[in-house]
DNA sequence: GGACTCCTTGCACGTATGTTCATTCCGGTT
DNA sequence: AACCGGAATGAACATACGTGCAAGGAGTCC
């Protein structure tokens, strides 16, 4: 992370903040501005821009009363949630949904997220959306969480979790803490000891009291596959074996069926994912789904009270309402 | 004020939501919102235009720490006040200077105000340009309630306080409460009669309780003259008066002097305005100033302790921290 | 000191946006 | 049914804005 006492840094926020009250709250235009700056309209385009990208110009939309739109009221009042339905265009390809959906969720995070904090993160394609496009916030003394194990046989999988918490973890100016296992043990018993260990207790430790969750939702058996299915961390054997368990989906590699059920599936034993009654005492949880192929999962979910707020494009709401 | 029930206010309205997502969280292009939206270029453009006057769609530029400029930091430090710089450019007119800082605190004022509060305000060429501008936001049993009357020997006054007013009024939905009484009475006793009155008292009895007052400064003693004293409603008499008893300014017509006091200032007796001891005990006393001409009253009324928010353009903000 | 990179700047261009104007659409009236 | 404002619409125009690019500057390494 970046500390903010670099005086060039400093100067062009002064510059920044100045320019984003002329262009913001008094209207003027970008020339003026850069009259008033003594500098070139595209420096203050540029400035503009940082001071949006740096969270320094906070955009928020006001539901004033009646905005729930009608698809979020009923999914809120359906399962006792708190629902964003992000427009998106039905003709939308799924890569679209995701991105838009990811983007919407980047923008609004830094509401949720604050000082003093610890906000649990999984990993995924949909989390890698997210934080590509993270609206950084300074905050204090707040931590980033890995919320499951990202090794396979092939790598400890630190590259690609750790450069997605890694985003985060400077958007926010937190600490990041990595948990470097595999996505799932081939031995039960190396879990238990492992978690024994004081290093790595630690960090269950603090998942246990994380303020707040962030997840996308794995959909084994549905048309395109999740990066755990894809990425070499589970054998045919093993996704068979999800199979004959009549596994819909899963919440950091740790699998449901469609009543929300997890009991007596043998993998979550050596999957290192929070447990659900553990993830169940974070106060809010962050669901992000992109995509009919997840419907099936998103319902899992949903079940298992997984769920406090629900991120979904609105054609995938739409299914949500429209099919339960 | 118009209560959101007309359905065709609903759909533009519901347009605009998906517009300001579309456009603020997802950088659509307006082209592109567009075609989601089945309607023209230029309607997204309006229809953005529409969700920003509305404040539904709410900008907000945060201050990370450091942001206090320089110059509020002294301010607050030397005034034990919250203080807002607004960056105008020396080469500024004083209109200009007052037309950009109204425009300032209109788009900030809803973050004070809220439902069930109630503001008092003041009437004058400063309270007139906020009015113009103020963001609307929907509030619930809110009231208004004019501070000082505007009444004087020509006019009732009632048209252009009314005015100002009604333009809160309608902005945050919150009933108007008018003081129709002349700005002075010509007898002490005729004001003392009328307090008695319940019709009066009514209205003395909410500014008493009122959470916040809104007001500008008056500066009998300075270049520009401002509208309590070229309107008619004071005499030469009234004025010689005054500058006798080195009066520096006023506060919804209620005069002081440099030092703060305005003890045996025999104007005030007859004065429509809120006394400073009952001034004083409103938890959020906003005052806007524009323009050096403003100094020496703004001096006084900081010495008066009338002032728990300031609003100055950056110039004057200047001036005031030099010479104290 | 010079050659190098890395970053910042302003220009110029193409695109995106705001606004005017003629037209259409709608609800109410005769 | 015809007529008439008034509001909403899209086309066209005029601005305003974002960005690739080349030039300049600051720092660093040889």
């Amino acid at each position: 992370m970046t500390v903010d006492t670099d005086p060039v840094q400093s100067d062009r926020n002064r510059d920044a903040l100045t320019a984003a009250h002329l262009y913001y709250m008094q209207d003027l235009t970008m020339d003026a501005i850069a009259q008033e700056l003594h500098t070139s309209r595209s420096s203050v385009s540029r400035l503009l821009s940082h001071a949006r990208a740096t969270g320094l110009v906070d955009i928020q939309i006001k539901s004033p009363l009646d905005a729930p739109s009608h698809l979020e009221q009923q999914i809120e009042a359906r399962f006792q949630i708190t629902a964003h339905v992000v427009p998106v265009p039905d003709s939308a390809s799924d890569v679209d949904r995701l991105e838009r959906v990811a983007l919407s969720v980047a923008r609004i995070l830094g509401r949720y997220f604050d000082s003093n904090m610890t906000m649990g993160i999984a990993w995924g394609s949909t989390m890698n959306a997210i934080s590509r496009h993270v609206t950084p916030k300074q905050t204090h003394n707040s931590q980033i969480v890995q919320l499951n194990g990202a090794g396979n046989m092939r790598t400890t999988g630190l590259g690609y979790a750790s450069e997605i918490l890694g985003r985060f973890g400077t958007a926010f100016g937190a600490h990041v803490q990595q948990f470097p296992v595999p996505a799932f043990f081939d031995n039960p018993a190396t879990k238990q000891a492992l978690w024994r260990e004081r290093s790595i207790s630690r960090l269950i430790d603090m998942q246990a009291i994380m303020d707040i969750a962030l997840f996308g939702l794995g959909s084994p058996f549905s048309g395109v596959i999740s990066r755990v299915y894809a990425g070499g961390y589970l054998e045919q054997a093993e996704f068979d074996e999800l199979s004959a368990a009549r596994v819909v989906g899963d919440v950091a590699t740790v699998f449901y069926r469609a009543d929300g059920s997890a009991d007596g599936i043998a993998l979550n034993e050596r999957s290192t994912g929070p447990d659900f009654t553990v993830l169940r005492r974070t106060p809010r949880r962050i669901c992000v789904v992109a995509g009919h192929s997840k419907l099936a999962s998103l319902r899992g979910a949903l079940a298992a009270q997984l769920i406090t707020d629900l991120f979904v494009d609105e054609s995938t709401a739409r299914a949500l309402i429209e099919t339960a």
